[in-house]
DNA sequence: ATCCAGGAGGGCC
DNA sequence: GGCCCTCATGGA
């Protein structure tokens, strides 16, 4: 049965390269310019960008309600986010104007727990292919965008199977018992994905670094990206170096910026972090 | 080749 | 608390 395509037009602050490629996600592939394939949800999307067109292939209209339009997050207005941060912080304009197209991700919580756990001491492309590597071998099968294969990536009851020799199989290297650490504790609800988007940010936290391997940077990366915690700022090598350049003189220590960071951007440091992360590396700020 | 990557744990003081 | 070393792997 032949499904149709869905189609948006003029959809304001939105480009699916940029918000694909700004370094949130780690499971998307991309088939030519401004046209990716996305796995979430246990889905696979064909999407693509032309102008103000955004074409979602083989997709039903209750499937971009029920799933796309919460995942790219296209019930939110960006302009009253852009004003707002713009209005704390000019010093943003440049870096907003470049990646005017940027949306946060509404990701799934234990993908992006496992990932960021992944992230540790590695280059993006490196973490998406051990994401693919775990989805190949463990997922499902869910179909091919010319001779590229796609799979979802495993629940967090198909992993707790999963031996430690198989998961350093998939190039983990020292992060695999920390993976394990996370798949236990989040199978026997120790940590629990309805418990923390309800908590305030130092209590989600504090639970996040119980798991082996989250500190307070892929902490605050699972809030922003799986949680909807939008007021996270994560802290990586990129951002200190990026925020040293724009806004001190010299080395500051992590918690100085997260400070800085929380009292100037606010309620929307997540957003002013993505900007200023996807843009800096672009750049190579600071390098 | 040496250094570094969307860091964090552990030992030491 | 801070400082230093280590962790596995690949790319520059």
């Amino acid at each position: 049965m032949e499904k149709g395509n869905y189609v948006l037009n003029s959809v304001e602050d939105f480009d699916v390269g940029q918000t694909l490629e700004c370094g949130q996600c780690f499971h998307f592939k991309k088939i030519d310019e401004n046209e990716y394939g996305v796995v979430a949800f246990g889905k696979l999307l064909h999407i693509k960008q032309e102008n103000n067109f955004i074409i979602f292939y083989d997709t039903t209209e209750e499937e971009y309600e029920n799933i796309w339009k919460n995942y790219f997050d296209l019930d939110r207005n960006y302009s009253e986010i852009k004003k707002y941060l713009l209005k704390k912080d000019n010093k943003l304009k440049l870096a907003m104007d470049t990646m005017w197209g940027v949306r946060i991700l509404n990701q799934e919580f234990f993908e992006i727990l496992i990932s960021f756990i992944i992230s540790q001491n590695k280059q993006i492309p490196h973490i998406k292919q051990i994401v693919a590597t775990i989805s190949r071998k463990y997922g499902n099968y869910l179909g091919k965008i010319g001779e590229e294969e796609f799979f979802g990536f495993p629940s967090c009851e198909r992993m707790s199977d999963i031996s430690l020799e198989d998961l350093k199989e998939c190039k983990t290297g020292f992060r695999a018992p920390y993976i394990m650490d996370a798949v236990s504790k989040v199978c026997d609800k120790t940590i629990d994905e309805a418990i923390l988007k309800a908590a305030n940010m130092n209590v989600c936290l504090e639970n996040l670094q119980q798991i082996k391997g989250v500190g307070e940077k892929i902490g605050n990366c699972v809030m922003l990206f799986g949680l909807e915690k939008r007021e996270a700022f994560p802290i990586d090598v990129w951002i200190k170096r990026i925020m040293e350049f724009m806004y001190f003189e010299g080395e500051v220590s992590k918690d100085e910026i997260a400070a800085f960071a929380k009292k100037r951007f606010g309620k929307y440091g997540g957003y002013a972090q993505q900007y200023l992360f996807y843009y800096g590396r672009e750049m190579k700020m600071g390098k």
